[in-house]
DNA sequence: AGTCATAATATTGTCAACAATTTAAGCGTA
DNA sequence: TACGCTTAAATTGTTGACAATATTATGACT
């Protein structure tokens, strides 16, 4: 994220969140302290500083005198964190119709753009798509500007969101039907009004819920995105 | 909080939050590693972990190769999180007008009985009632019973809620209006009214933020509640 | 006198070894 | 064979010392 080389411990943070959301390190997988380190190299200091991140990161689960394992996803716990989603990201909304800047409307814009071309040319599932979303969704909460807000949707919700949709291979069923809210979202803020762009993201991850509970009773093998 | 003793980063981290609460540690004071450790008579190791989860719950703020300094209050970042609380809470309490047994119902209401006989007997501003609103809200929460919602109240927003009170002497100018919205909304909870729950605890809390907006612009001596 | 470079100090980051607890294995007995 | 106890191995918790970085103090030069 920063240019600067930080501390082992941060820098071996990134690597082991990225194998726990692409499943290198499975569900529930126990983390042995002295085999971790000697694999990335570090002592065991710095590697305990690191696990202590990814607990605030909600990634992993600490038993005291016991050790760390990998969270175990379920379905219940998704539409927890779609639930919190609905509530946080229409507040980020309806504070990114007030606050952003011309420029950063501008740049969503964009990148809508850039999204229905690739789903055009791609029809659905590519990586870039699941990654495009939690862009667009990012920079409207980085647009709120209230930082807290950030903090808590960037550190602890959304590499759980990736991590879901990595290894349950949420990929979307409804693309165009999501870039079509989006669009709506998007016009709201470029409008400026507030309370339609928080209704209208509130009915977008709502959207998503629903579809997750369906799949969810349906079946143990879903399909949805958002 | 668990009766077993637990790790000593755990023990010594619960005594600084107090600590940082109470304003024992100051806002803005640096943390020195070797003078607190030696202070609570533990090692470096067990401290930088505890230090750690300290910046999880964002009551201290870590610069690499610096060090850690206690966060500093402003009424933005105050006004940041009551936005958040907004939205956390109406949640929070549409879910527990669901999902709240019926014990827990009745549990509540004898907490706003309390409440009413100590806020007739001190006339306001106790340090009883500033942790009881915090209860009240608490058990809401809790009522939920979405542990993700649980914990980011929990762990992260009501330390910070409680620091403001006790340094910013945020006592209530207003604890019969704030007992008042509590009744009402414990009454739409019992009745399992999840919509009327959550525009009442929205607007409860939004109440308690625009009163803090209005001291905020009149002068830097506050008084709020909830 | 003021400012910049340099050295001394203090603080953070990291490591390897020790202590305490938990987990697994081994053994004996019913 | 199954159950419980004892003992051994492995893992986590903790400690003190060393290395790297940042902060402060000192002194030379304009």
């Amino acid at each position: 994220m920063t240019q600067p080389t930080i501390s082992l411990a941060n820098r071996v943070c990134e690597i082991i969140v990225q194998d726990i959301v692409t499943g290198t390190l499975p569900q529930g997988s126990k983390l042995n302290e002295p085999e971790l380190a000697r694999t990335h190299g570090i002592s065991r200091g710095p590697l305990r500083e690191a696990m202590s991140r990814l607990e605030a990161m909600r990634l992993i689960k600490r038993i005291p005198n016991v050790g760390a394992s990998v969270v175990s996803l379920s379905y219940d716990e998704l539409l927890e964190i779609y639930q919190i989603r609905e509530a946080l990201e229409g507040l980020a909304a309806r504070l990114a119709a007030q606050n952003m800047s011309a420029t950063e409307t501008q740049e969503l814009r964009l990148l809508l753009g850039a999204h229905e071309k690739h789903i055009k040319q791609t029809q659905g599932q590519s990586y870039f798509q699941q990654e495009g979303d939690v862009d667009f969704h990012y920079r409207i909460v980085q647009g709120s500007k209230n930082q807290r807000l950030i903090n808590i949707l960037g550190d602890e919700l959304y590499n759980l969101v990736r991590m879901y949709r990595y290894q349950f291979s949420l990929s979307s069923n409804r693309p165009q039907q999501a870039l079509k809210e989006h669009n709506q979202i998007c016009a709201a803020i470029e409008e400026g009004d507030a309370e339609l762009a928080e209704w209208l993201m509130r009915r977008h991850i709502g959207n998503a819920r629903r579809n997750i509970m369906q799949h969810m009773q349906a079946d143990a093998t879903p399909a949805e995105d958002l």
